[in-house]
DNA sequence: GGGCCGTGTCATCATCTGATGACATCACTT
DNA sequence: AAGTGATGTCATCAGATGATGACACGGCCC
């Protein structure tokens, strides 16, 4: 594994347990066990590696929350850290270079997908009903993780699921 | 209005706007026409004016969200920024001189109220479902304030509260 | 060997941030 | 007038952080 490999994971790990702005450089490094001065190296600045690791966990065409399973498949992989896609739902980046790649992972990965299932569905305001529904999805998530709720932290997956799968399919009427 | 006053409308505002990290002790005593040395002197610390801040909006025995018209009037109130109280549920911070009290007003002003609610509807487990709604909720209401998602951020309060009282009421079943 | 490039190391910079302590100012009491 | 305490001002510190540039090492081709 070269040292841009290295680098990459680490930031997928730190970035999706801490946040971008409390994770730093120098942390990085350490986790991928290389000067951080590589970072800018190779990836031109924090902001360019951030977005690198943003696009590198790309798995095909995402399928929506909606589908059986995927809103406790997101949760259990959730375990290790909210992840940045979520977090970047709540919060907003100082840097337009992180804030704008955020957004648009945000859109292709979770709202369009669950935008056209509500459409499909004849569902008025689709788009609106899709980010509430992806927005109230993310809260969950990451307070889940955040634990600052005790009970929701400690519930089982498949609870939670449930519960969230509920809400997701309120914001579809017949 | 004293120095120490002002400094409490900046925190309220600041803290509020922007979270916790992201405010500094400059930009406190710059808006509230002060040296930010008062900050230690009256507070102590950041963390302490903090604190004092988050003590100080407290408005008598709250009501739960499912109470008329409260969604509409608390996404309204966040218009200047997200607050300092649903920002905690979403994300942990480093000092538990913060973390503590922010989970604490949390539980007080949103979560208790709310599963005294579905408590006395009958409902199984009304603590998981409160943590439920309210980290629901805030997602909806941070992701909103945030800007992130722009169909959102554009919809009207009243459009967004009443979907949001939907996914309330969902977890609160018969 | 000699030149060249990819890779990695290191020292260092400029900036920001929270905190501190010395000092000044002013009102009030004795 | 002298003392005292509350209030405010200022310079400055120590630590962290992102970024940069100079330099070293190793492989490779001519």
């Amino acid at each position: 594994m070269t040292s841009r490999d290295r680098l990459l994971a680490a930031a997928a790990a730190l970035f999706g347990a801490q946040g971008y702005e409390r994770t730093t450089t120098r942390e990085l490094g350490e986790r991928a066990g290389v000067d951080p001065a590589l970072i800018a190296r190779y990836f031109g600045s924090k902001a360019g590696l951030y977005v690198a690791a943003l696009h590198q966990t790309d798995d095909g065409p995402p399928a929506d929350l909606l589908h059986p399973g995927r809103v406790a498949g997101v949760l259990s992989r959730l375990a290790n850290g909210p992840g940045p896609v979520l977090s970047a739902c709540v919060r907003r980046y100082d840097e337009e270079a992180v804030q704008l790649p955020a957004e648009q992972e945000l859109q292709r990965r979770l709202v369009v997908p669950l935008a056209e299932r509500y459409a499909g569905e004849g569902s008025d305001r689709p788009q609106l009903r899709a980010e509430l529904a992806v927005s109230a999805f993310a809260g969950v998530a990451l307070a889940r993780s955040a634990g600052t709720l005790e009970t929701l932290t400690g519930a089982g997956v498949e609870e939670v699921a449930d519960l969230v799968e509920q809400l997701l399919r309120t914001l579809a009427p017949p």
